[in-house]
DNA sequence: AACAGCTCCGAAAACGTTTTCGTGTTGAAA
DNA sequence: TTTCAACACGAAAACGTTTTCGGAGCTGTT
């Protein structure tokens, strides 16, 4: 139980001042070596660490990121998260987790609390609540305290920072182009809301890729999820009446219900119907059959994001470097839910 | 660009003394009505909050916690933060978290990087070569210097301090049991190497429902993964020459890659072979057959976890309070993997 | 003997709080 | 008029650092 060592300790154990000490520490020329080894041994054997808070205090710096985001129980959340944690701490940098849980409030109050000397920048997702409410003011008030901000994935067009988001529309448009590749004519899409920026980019893509194959867009084969606790059931039912040929989904669960839908119709996958889907976790990889989809290199956008932000952080001179939007691009990976069906096609 | 309101400015401004601002906004009886209400509406005019570093510095307590754990693209890891994360945010706590990446080098530098003043506890799971190599100074040490620690899921015995854990073993008999109940009798685990405690004891459970049941133990029918990169091809290989009826898989993922061997050799579950796995995730939920598995609850570890640990850090004067181990029962989420077979049996 | 120039070290301020203790000003009681 | 309490406020220390500045002591040059 011996309560940390600090400066002024050593000071009065090697009876010289404070500042001797950390001067020594720091291998100060001022200092004459005798004094200084004497002190660094000291130091070292009872293993003398600086305290961050005291440091964070005098330097004004934390070294410390803020992540908000929605959720963490989703793949593609955990990744980024692996991705920024990783390049902070090469950089020596900690992250401080919040999570949003998709409500406003919580975000706001997150924000409030890591602003207030907590951390140095942040790199965050706005929840679903915050892109429906279109009230951003805890995200302008940080940016004009001179916080650097860096938005990623869910991000709002409005503000003005640093952003890294993925290709949704070219991703989503490569997607549906694979299906009609293949052969598919008659393509549903199962999508999220329109005030999810990125699931209405990927209904975009999925517009675009259309057209471009010449296939005219049935309104009818497109599922708009509203209540993701429930999306099976609504997958479900939106199967039941529909004759398909291709499924593209937008994230890994919408796919998997989707095979469970079809089969349940006793169509099979992907002989019957190809599915695709987007975001390459577990599930995908694991599934039976293993599930075409495209990947979102989750890693990658995270450290991506906290170069940024560090970046920004410790060059604040290039403070006037205009604010930059960084594309990841995604990547198609083929499997089993579509593959078979491009073989047949050769 | 305004830097953030301090004391100091707001006294410059209204012409009174630090102190006097300072006492005012915590509502002190010392200052009149007159000036307190003054400084009151000003601060919040301004929108004044208080610095956190210099409340962390002169209360030596930063309000966060710790959180190091192996890995967090996992399911079970995932929920665990987010019901830590949850408890702690409900009692005016910011979560730091730290990713060891199961490297003993990384898990020990990521602590003395929290321990210097940036925490003022550790929730922690340690990683698989610490649990190898059985080294554990780095916990001691902040042991020692009176941070409470609390250990969930992988932990290690020779540590005394508050653990919180799944009733592995038990959970194990039950799923076992559970197969043995349907009417299995040649069943295989596929487990991972000793040395992680949770392995061990899941290996151990499967050992004691066995005999139990009355079953003799086929040591060909017990499978340690070693490397869980290649865990699918590991287990593709295992299944080639067994004859078996029932499979306990200490994972979602390798109860996955399972059902993926058995369909490869033409068999079918649960009709030939009953799956069950541990941790319920995404993937035992929407696979197909959806999977039955011991669920550990992961965010009731969370919760108490934080709860254990908020308690001591609350509380320092019963510090002599003994050490609790908590257990969190698992619970057995029969499904379609071994619920056919069940209802068969009926 | 005077002075310049080193070398080595300590005092003090600063970061933004909270809190203890003192002190000056009232008004009323003696 | 003196004394005393109550009231309202400020000075200063403290948390643990870093850094600027100044100064003491010494050597060596004129």
């Amino acid at each position: 139980m011996k309560p940390k060592l600090t400066l002024k300790q050593i000071a009065r154990e090697l009876d010289v001042s404070i500042s001797t000490v950390s001067k020594a520490l720091r291998d100060s020329v001022e200092i004459s070596e005798d004094t200084r080894l004497k002190i660094k041994a000291f130091a070292k054997l009872y293993n003398y660490k600086p305290n961050n808070i005291a440091l964070s205090l005098k330097n004004r710096k934390t070294r410390t990121i803020g992540i908000v985001l929605p959720e963490i129980i989703h793949d593609f959340f955990a990744t980024v998260i692996s991705g920024i944690e990783q390049v902070a701490n090469k950089r020596g940098y900690n992250v401080i987790i919040c999570l949003s849980n998709n409500s406003f409030d919580k975000e706001v109050m997150n924000m409030e609390m890591l602003a207030n000397g907590s951390t140095d920048g942040f790199i965050l997702s706005v929840a679903k609540e915050t892109q429906q409410k279109q009230d951003y003011h805890h995200l302008t008030e940080v940016i004009n305290q001179g916080m650097p901000v860096v938005l990623f994935d869910r991000i709002v067009d409005e503000i003005i920072c640093d952003k890294v988001i993925n290709d949704d529309k070219e991703g989503a448009k490569r997607a549906v182009g694979h299906l009609t590749e293949i052969g598919c004519r008659k393509i549903a899409i199962i999508t999220t809301v329109d005030y999810v920026s990125v699931g209405k980019l990927r209904t975009e893509g999925y517009l675009e890729a259309l057209e471009e194959a010449g296939i005219p867009v049935v309104e009818e084969r497109i599922l708009k999820i509203e209540d993701v606790e429930n999306s099976e059931k609504e997958i479900m039912e939106f199967l039941k009446y529909q004759d398909l040929d291709g499924i593209f989904a937008v994230n890994e669960q919408f796919s998997a219900s989707a095979v469970r839908g079809l089969k349940e119709k006793g169509l099979e996958v992907p002989e019957d119907v190809s599915v695709i889907g987007f975001s390459d976790g577990e599930l995908s990889r694991k599934f039976i059959p293993s599930l075409t989809t495209v990947s979102q290199h989750g890693a990658e956008m995270g450290s991506r994001a906290a170069e940024m932000l560090i970046e920004r952080l410790e060059n604040p001179v290039d403070h006037d470097i205009s604010f930059r939007t960084e594309i990841i691009k995604t990547s198609l990976i083929a499997r089993e839910s579509t593959l078979a069906r491009l073989y047949a096609q050769i």
